[in-house]
DNA sequence: TACCCTGATTGAAACGTTATAAATCAGGTG
DNA sequence: CACCTGATTTATAACGTTTCAATCAGGGTA
């Protein structure tokens, strides 16, 4: 590498050497100190640029406790379209320049959610946290908010305190998908909800029967099965409804792949969507540009809730205070078909 | 938190003082120097364990120079449907319990590839590194092999010096494609390579002629496009050739997305696949399950893949040679419709 | 001349760990 | 009883930062 030529790489004694002043000088030069003559600064500064110095983060982590790291707890379970890459690709776009990096904590559903955020305080191994799916009374953000630990939840909790968080407006998108189909002419829709724990499941079912309510038409959950369910399992319970004595002509899904399972339920019973019945479905990717029969889709913008989410994070890690740290997308015009 | 009742967080110190050991005994106690009592490495090992004692890494990166960190360059620019998340599940599981966290950095194709990797290195980020979308001669395997910085690549390079890389045979997966539509009678095939610089372009290329070839069919690559590319321009692309002189009959599918919109693609040009043309498609994610009418499609299961690349970055830090440490999967034996 | 203030710089300690070299000890041997 | 040997243990010095308290030069004041 060209930039090896002085042998190792550049430290803060280095610097003390090549400009005369003291390890502790040229420390706090850089780090803006005013109270170092502003001269002395400006040659610590252009002596630091023309070697490449860079600030070791172990040193610094030890010395100060603070890691530079966020984690993100990443499902690795459930299937998400784009979701993981979406959502991360937002995260590091803000995070680029900051000299913040991210790591990946998986997150089991299955094991105790709270394993890994009890690692990440104990061990100090970041400096804040983001996760999602998100419950009502989610403990990690009852333990996260006992520790003073900064963090973004992606969806809401019905906590009193308040806490950061961003989050689309599950009901409007409910209501608006409700709407259409109305307006297409339908009578009995159908939802398959998440499972009861998350706070946006609370959100859907309320927009979704409230607004159906409204329109004075039939609604149905579907039964036995949650977003979180096998896909054959939703399939066969969607299978199951259309066969039944009063199915569905209309579909209001919360994902792309149980829009997909949906589709492809309504093909394998006869149904032609678009005649026997519609779906609107929120999506997170383009592909659904590529599905035909075109379904009516309402976009979450996964991308730009990663960036949300990570500004937030560094605002709170920045000392501001918690209260009004909070973004609400909502869901877009139009639907797009 | 009930683990706080001892109050700060147990150190080498503080299990010295409860042993009676010296820190430095504590120490190497801990790492099983067989130079130190058996009875005294129990005894140090019970109080570890009854304490909570887990090593700061901040100390030990700065002592050691280790970072107990891999990271993973993330393309996060085009659109992969499953790939990030099981790829990303894949890594994390094998991870877990190792002691070992993963960054994810973001590897724009448009910016230099290499800066990501140089700024790795020079910071002392990491101890290894994974990364997919390998070139044949691809400056990152390049630069890291010279570094003797342990990595893995996903996809092989044409580089003659071995290195540890896990690939899918991606010829195997052409010729299988190619055999499957010949069966069903297909006489003109059509293939999206992805761009030129990709090893495995050259793989799907050979195996997609040679198998067409030898079958005596005709074939074609689509022309201006790359896997790359805007959906929409692919899609304009395979509309066109749909409505030249000869319109293929049979389309090989390298991902998903060009799955969905070559079907769409046909759909839009009054076509009806499994009628005047067949799909086949490899498939990472399980949703063409729930695509109706159903694509041919082989899976390549990228969360083994991940595993696999994790366990053999292990293997490499652990300074075990570079060369057998290799992993080819192969094409599942039959086609899933 | 002695004193004090201000502004600028610096020495030294500390964060928690590991590696090196040196110290200690018990038990034999000459 | 002095001495050696092998088995254990330990003191000490780093790794690169940041920060507290101390030092220093020089000008103004008493």
């Amino acid at each position: 590498m060209a930039d090896d030529i002085q042998g190792d790489k550049p430290t803060l004694r280095t610097l003390s050497q090549a400009t005369g002043f003291a390890v502790a000088t040229v420390s706090r030069a850089l780090a803006g100190d005013t109270r170092i003559a502003a001269r002395t600064r400006a040659t610590v500064a252009e002596a630091a640029e023309r070697m490449g110095y860079v600030p070791d983060r172990a040193a610094r982590r030890l010395r100060t406790g603070r890691t530079q790291v966020i984690s993100l707890l990443l499902n690795t379970q459930h299937e998400f379209l784009g979701f993981t890459h979406e959502f991360l690709a937002g995260i590091t776009e803000v995070l680029a320049g900051t000299g913040y990096s991210v790591t990946v904590v998986p997150d089991s559903p299955g094991e105790d959610r709270l394993a890994p955020v009890r690692t990440i305080l104990r061990n100090n191994l970041a400096d804040g946290l983001l996760f999602t799916r998100t419950e009502a009374f989610d403990p990690r953000v009852r333990l996260l908010m006992e520790a003073d630990f900064p963090f973004v939840s992606h969806g809401r909790t019905e906590f009193t305190t308040p806490h950061p968080w961003v989050d689309f407006d599950n009901e409007a998108f409910a209501r608006k998908a409700v709407a259409h189909l109305v307006a297409k002419g339908r009578r009995r829709i159908s939802l398959v909800l998440p499972g009861e724990q998350f706070t946006f499941t609370q959100h859907l079912r309320y927009g979704f029967m409230s607004a159906a309510r409204a329109a004075g038409i039939d609604f149905e959950f579907v039964e036995g099965v949650t977003l979180d369910s096998p896909t054959f399992e939703i399939a066969a319970a969607l299978i199951r409804a259309r066969r039944g004595a009063h199915p569905p002509d209309g579909y209001v899904c919360v994902g792309e792949v149980t829009a997909l399972v949906t589709l492809a339920a309504l093909a394998d019973t006869g149904a032609v969507n678009g005649v026997d019945a519609d779906i609107v479905a929120k999506r997170a990717s383009p592909i659904f540009d590529n599905i035909r029969p075109r379904i009516d889709t309402v976009f979450e913008d996964l991308r730009a809730t990663g960036r949300a989410m990570a500004e937030m994070l560094l605002r709170r890690m920045n000392g501001e205070p918690q209260d009004g740290l909070n973004r609400m997308f909502l869901p877009d015009g139009d639907l797009r078909g």
